[in-house]
DNA sequence: CTCAAATGTATATTTATCTAGACAATTAAA
DNA sequence: TTTAATTGTCTAGATAAATATACATTTGAG
C-alpha cells in the first residue's frame, strides 16, 4: 500500500529477468520511491537489490530508457525523465482530450487509419444493431506531450455516420467530428476493462518493449436518446495510464 | 474485435514465447473459442497457428494444465476443463458477491489476515483523514466456485471501525460487517484501476503462473453522507475477471 | 589535476529456451 | 484388429539470456 516492494525477482520462468526489473523499477518510478534523488540508484546498487547480475540490470535500465522514460548517463547515473503516470477518467463524460485537460500540457489524437466493415458479433450487440450492418471504422492514436498513451479502434453506423473519419483528419476529435455531424452531445453508457500484454503492433504505436501491458477498455457511447453512436476499443499504455472511475458522473 | 486474434508472437523479446502462447491460449479459452469442440486444437495445429515449434506449444500446455484450465490426455487431446472469464460490475453499488450472482455457482470471500495500522499518506488522504490515524487492515480473498479471483486489502478508520475484522471472520462479507457495526449501507465513490504484473506472493494466493497479470482496484467507499468508511486495493485475476463499468448505477 | 564513482564496451562461459526429428503409448473409429 | 490421430518421451543442436571478469570512458568533487 504504502509503495515499498519487496525485490522478488523470479527465476523459475516465463519472463526474463530483464523485463521483470524494468517492469518493478517502473513501477517505483511511478510510485516516487527516486522522487527525491531524480535518479536511478547505481547499477552495482539495483544488481544487488533485485540478486542479479549488473549486466542483466543494464539489460532492464536499456528498455526503460527504450521506453524514453529514464535516460543514462556515464559518470553521473540515470536520470528519470518522466514520473508521471496520467489518470484517465472514466464517466458518464469521457472524453479523451479533456479528460487528460491540466496533466499533460498537449493532449492531441492523432489519425491511424479508417475504413468500412460490417458488423461482427459482438460489435452489433453492442451498438445494437443486426450483425453485418455496415460501420465505418477508425483507428487513432492518443498522445500526451507527444507520447503515445493510448491506440482506439472505433465503429460507428455508417447509416448515420458515413464520412466520419473525414472529419476526424480535420478536426482531431471524436467529439468534435461528432459534432460536425450534428451530434452536439453523447454519453458514455458502458465501460469494460480487463489487461494483457500488448501484442507486436500494438507496442510498435504504443512504443512498448516486448512484455508491455495495456488495459483493454471496450466502451459504447449513445446520444441523449440512449441509441449507440460509438463502440470502441481502446488500449492504454498501463505503464503510463490509470484508469478512474469516479461518481462524479457530471464532471 | 472480432475474437479472432492474429497470432503474432514476439521474439525480440523478454517474454517467453510458450508463455505468450499460453497467455494468448487462456485468453482464447475465456473469449469461448474452442466451447464448441470442448478442447484445444491438436499440438501441431497450434505450432503452425503460432508459428513455433510442437514442443513450445506444449511448455504453453503445461503452463495452462498446471493452472488447472486444461487437462491433456494421450490419445484423445487437451480437454478445456473452465472456460470462465468472471465480469464485475463496478458501480455505486458495487459488492463482491452480489457483484458475481449468477455467473459463480459459490462466490464467497475468506480471510486471511487483519491487523492495526496509522494510516499512510495515499490512505489517510483517500479517507479524508490525518496522516497518521489508526486504522484496522483486513486481508481478503475472493472466490468463485473455490477458485481465486481476488486478493484484497483493506481499511477501515479504527475510530468507528474498531473490531470490524472480528465481524468479518464470523460474516465473511465486508457488507454483512458493516450491517452487524450498524452501517446499513454505504456506496462506492472511487475506484482507480490498473495493471501489471503479480509479484511472488499474489500469485501464490490468486494461483497465478509467473508473468501473470493483476488487475489493481484502489477504491473508495463511503457512507450515505458521503464520509470515507473503507479504502481497499483489490487485485483481480485478470485472466479470470473483467471489470465493467456500466452505467446503471443503481444496479 | 587527480581521484572516485558512475556508465560503456568487450569477451568468454554457463544456463535456459527453442527447434528438429524420431519413435513410443494411448485413444477412438473404421 | 487395423489404422489414423493424438499426446508422451527422448536425444541433439541452435539461439537467447544471464553470469563473471576486465578495462575504458565520462563526470563531478576535492
Amino acid at each position: 500500500m504504502t509503495g515499498t516492494k519487496q525485490a522478488g525477482v523470479d527465476r523459475t520462468s516465463g519472463v526474463a529477468l530483464w523485463r521483470q526489473i524494468a517492469d518493478d523499477i517502473r513501477v517505483a518510478i511511478g510510485a516516487g520511491e527516486f522522487r527525491e534523488a531524480g535518479k536511478l540508484p547505481g547499477e552495482m546498487a539495483l544488481a544487488e537489490r533485485f540478486g542479479v547480475n549488473r549486466h542483466t540490470v543494464r539489460a532492464a535500465i536499456a528498455a526503460l530508457q527504450n521506453e524514453g522514460i529514464v535516460k543514462a548517463k556515464a559518470g553521473r547515473g540515470t536520470e528519470i525523465l518522466s514520473d508521471i503516470r496520467l489518470k484517465m477518467p472514466i464517466s458518464r463524460r469521457t472524453r479523451f482530450s479533456s479528460g487528460l485537460g491540466g496533466q499533460a500540457r498537449r493532449p492531441e489524437s492523432a489519425y491511424i487509419a479508417s475504413g468500412e466493415a460490417v458488423a461482427p458479433e459482438d460489435v452489433a450487440a453492442a451498438l445494437r444493431v443486426a450483425t453485418g450492418t455496415p460501420c465505418v471504422t477508425l483507428e487513432t492514436l492518443g498522445l500526451a506531450d507527444g507520447i503515445p498513451v493510448s491506440l482506439a479502434f472505433h465503429y460507428f453506423p455508417a447509416a448515420r455516420f458515413a464520412g466520419i473519419d473525414e472529419h476526424f483528419r480535420r478536426e482531431r476529435s471524436v467529439t468534435r467530428s461528432f459534432g460536425a455531424m450534428g451530434l452536439a452531445d453523447y454519453v458514455r453508457i458502458s465501460t469494460d476493462i480487463s489487461a494483457r500484454h500488448a501484442d507486436e503492433r500494438e507496442r510498435e504505436w504504443l512504443r512498448l518493449t516486448p512484455g508491455g501491458i495495456v488495459l483493454e477498455a471496450l466502451a459504447i457511447n449513445a446520444d441523449l436518446e440512449g441509441v449507440p453512436v460509438q463502440y470502441s476499443r481502446t488500449l492504454f499504455s498501463a505503464g503510463r495510464v490509470s484508469l478512474h472511475v469516479g461518481t462524479d458522473m457530471d464532471l
